[in-house]
DNA sequence: TTTTATGCATAATTTTCTTATGTATAAGGA
DNA sequence: TCCTTATACATAAGAAAATTATGCATAAAA
């Protein structure tokens, strides 16, 4: 992440985000996909990534599967079907941190 | 703060926004008016807003002035000039910041 | 051949909260 | 009158969630 870090508390939807719209995915490839995204803005390290992969396999989330590419080895992770229900949830409270941000930051472009 | 708490490390630049809106609050009055602006979504907690307030004091981002209300105590907070310029900063970084959770979580709708 | 990229992992530390507790005044309801 | 809630500050202990640093290994690029 960012050393200045608004991002802390926010990694977990995050990542259930880009599992929800790609269905399948290795961590390295998380990190990638929300550097483009975000243009550079936010970049996961991995010492905050994969605990947190660890953590939601553990909590049923995530499974895992290992392939190997080459001779290299990735850890490709989905949604399980709780995965997909508590994304869900994520996003919903997603969007009420989002709307309340704007509400505070943006008093008056904001709509509520 | 709220439990689930995507709010981690968003609380400094909520207050330095404050501040610079309504020139002069005190903690209680901070707290008050983010329940109120977020419809109840974000409760900001007393343990973390006084030792943030105490840090940005010793920072010399914002400067305090108690008064008595009757018989009540408040501490007026107001940012310095210097905390004037790293309030702009820190809105800049949010912007970034909620604009990238937009490309995130929003990826159709948002904006770049 | 040294750096950069890919790909995983974990430990130590720091940041930043939550929860709990404490003090004190004032207002409102039972 | 008594208990609860609201106002208003403060701090300590603990938990959560990052950062930073380190390690291993393969492959591509400079």
């Amino acid at each position: 992440m960012k050393k200045s870090s608004l991002y802390k508390g926010c990694l977990e939807p995050i990542l259930l985000r880009l599992l929800k719209d790609n269905g399948r995915m290795y961590g390295y490839q998380m990190t990638q996909m929300v550097k483009e995204i975000t243009k550079g803005e936010l970049s996961i390290t991995e010492g905050a990534l994969y605990p947190l992969l660890h953590k939601l396999e553990e909590q049923g989330i995530v499974e895992a599967e290992t392939e190997m590419n080459g001779n290299r080895m990735r850890k490709y992770y989905s949604l399980t079907k709780a995965g997909k229900k508590q994304t869900s949830l994520a996003m919903e409270e997603m969007k009420a941190f989002m709307q309340s941000l704007e509400f505070i930051v943006n008093p008056k472009t904001a709509i509520g």
